[in-house]
DNA sequence: GCGGAGTTCAACCTTTTGATTGATGCCGGG
DNA sequence: CCCGGCATCAATCAAAAGGTTGAACTCCGC
């Protein structure tokens, strides 16, 4: 395995991070970078044709395509022999790493990490083991400790308006409910997340990356 | 001038994104690149000790610094002689980029530019032109047109925590005030933003980048 | 088919908000 | 020097929003 080169796919909408990751990148003799992506629906077009053993993904792309780094990650390790997908971004949140990793992500690491860690997440991908970054992994640990108290979707959804600053009438309207009910997820919500008020809740949720 | 080569410091906290810069730049026959910085307060040192033309500064310097690009680029334009500063980020709302343009940048590129667009701009900040992604400059068109109505520094501080879901209550104590100048400064807000809650003046002044 | 979770709603009460009116002191430009 | 904008506060009041309690109904699993 280890005698093989590792063939790379970089998925990134800025041409300037694919040119940084390239030259982090191809200085490791292993390595050999096979393909780019602007775009996510490309990256995965590039990987279900097949020669890549790891794709570094990015999940932001910009308002350009529809498809976010999640969704490709999803349908690039929904076939059985795909590559692996490394996700390479910036944000470190519950609610970008979560979806990602569901998706089925191998790794996670943050740009700003060096690139040696980089090189050594790529070897690691490969090899089918996990990377993640540091605080990642802090987080996600902390997350199976904590029973992760699960809003369902509705609440979620209203959630999500409450977060935007909607009163409990709009959110109604717009959801096409009463303001009673509005009322009663929110209650619920709140005994969920342990809070008292809508603002805390907003707080708790974002903190634990139930919103974004 | 143009016989000239142009010297850069690139400053920016992640390495991948530095990398890529330098690969995209050192193409150019004209460019050298004779420092990097990972801090805002590295690049303005750097800056400060001369031999630089032209400074490519990213906004956001993660945890680590507590100094942020826009205040990196008052530091350095502050000082006749200095560089000039062209602002590469990843970001484009006129809560950045104005604060930015106000510091004395004297142009402001996103990340996702192609490679060319840098390099010309690169030359034109040298030149001491201005450079500015279209979004940028559209926005900025947009705002002379617009009466802009400017909130003061006083009543921007009030709604910032509205926006972050305090009741008035909260804002009063937290700023040491009443309840009354509470209300007194969200009055003088909604008349200037043409609103009639709160609500609606978060989502107003989000739009028009008065608040992040 | 019983029980629990999720979704929906009503009635009730408290808190918050926004409108209004009015007042004080400070500062800077004409 | 006076005026206007800014920041500060008081008092009052009606309307809106928020939070609590209780209660149906459905769906699903055991």
């Amino acid at each position: 395995m280890s005698e093989r080169v590792i063939r790379l796919l970089l998925a990134d909408d800025h041409p300037v991070v694919r040119a940084g990751l390239r030259a982090v990148l191809e200085g490791e003799p292993d390595f050999a970078i096979v393909a780019e992506a602007a775009t996510a629906e490309r990256a995965v077009e590039l990987a279900a044709a097949g020669g890549v053993d790891v794709v570094l993904m990015d999940l932001q792309f910009g308002p350009g395509s529809a498809m976010n780094g999640a969704q490709a990650t999803a349908a690039i390790t929904a076939r059985a022999g795909g590559p692996r997908v490394l996700v390479v971004t910036t944000y470190d949140t519950d609610a970008d790493t979560l979806p990602a990793l569901e998706a089925g992500a191998t790794g996670y690491l943050l740009k700003d990490a060096p690139p040696e860690e980089l090189a050594q997440a790529v070897r690691a991908a490969a090899a089918g083991r996990s990377a993640l970054a540091p605080s990642v992994a802090d987080r996600l640990l902390e997350r199976m400790r904590a029973p992760a108290a699960a809003l369902s979707a509705r609440e979620t959804e209203v959630l999500g308006l409450v977060a935007d600053g909607l009163t409990n009438q709009q959110i109604s309207q717009q959801l096409h409910l009463s303001q009673a009910t509005v009322k009663s997820h929110l209650v619920h919500i709140y005994t969920k997340l342990g809070v008292d008020s809508r603002t805390t809740a907003v707080r708790e949720a974002r903190g634990r990356g139930l919103i974004r």
